[in-house]
DNA sequence: ATGCATGCAAACCATTTGCATATCC
DNA sequence: GGATATGCAAATGGTTTGCATGCAT
């Protein structure tokens, strides 16, 4: 569940279990099942409504370690512009977004592993991420 | 040859041949030749040499332009930083980048035409474009 | 002469940082 | 009590914008 999971990745991170992580947590667990992207001040401002002295800082602190630990994963924009989205709790995917409307879809195409190995082998890499993006425009901006 | 897309390029989106663009077009011909990338204040920084009055934004809004026309490439790093390189002049390609020290190697892996088809249809997208990129640890950085 | 492109500087915007304070354990 | 996480506000850094001027056509 992707409730746990954050929760989790909270703990593994930190000590502390405070006020402002729960309400992100929770926040974030709603967001989760909407499927919803959002930016961080989208995220500061919605959690300002239960508790107006949270702070922007302290926001993007969270968003970056949940980043790192592949809970949320950052969407770019072909404009150069990015959301956040939770992630974590699916399998391994990429992203389709309206140069448009923004909108998001989740698509599950990917290069084979062994391609990666390969290019890594070649360039003497050792091959750690990767990120795939498409950009196009979707039904309801195309009309 | 890559000179003569780096001019026409900039006819085709101007009407006057100033000297700004003459130098930023020289400069990025030797960019090319060498397979240098570069950032905008690099770039700046370069031209200023030359001609110390160029502006800044000059240079921004150039980028821009031949960014849009597919002269330029933006390579984006792990970290969230990019990159310019002058990639116009090669065939479809794409990045694959160091973690660590930011270097890029062009490698030429992408999924197949059909599978962004067929993904465009699925989402009711047109598809007009994506972005791949591999991150890693190059030879140097991981000795 | 006309008006597009430039240079300059200020404005912008998202993000980061320093530090005193509040808070969790 | 002691240290970590927070809130606040200021600093930052890259990029964009407004506008008067310069310059190519």
């Amino acid at each position: 569940m992707i409730a746990d999971k954050i929760y989790a990745a909270f703990d593994e991170v930190s000590q502390r279990n405070t006020r402002p992580r729960k309400l992100i947590a929770d926040r974030l667990i709603e967001l989760a099942r909407s499927g919803a992207d959002f930016t961080v001040e989208d995220l500061w401002q919605e959690l300002r409504e239960a508790e107006p002295r949270i702070g922007r800082a302290t926001v993007y602190r969270s968003v970056e370690k949940l980043v790192n630990m592949g809970l949320l994963a950052r969407i770019e924009f072909a404009d150069g512009t990015h959301h956040y989205r939770v992630c974590g709790g699916s399998e391994h995917h990429h992203h389709l977004t309206c140069t448009q409307c923004h909108c998001v879809v989740d698509i599950n195409i990917c290069l084979p592993a062994d391609q990666f190995a390969t290019i890594g082998n070649q360039a003497d890499f050792v091959i750690e991420g990767h990120s795939l993006t498409l950009f196009g425009r979707c039904k309801n901006c195309r009309r």
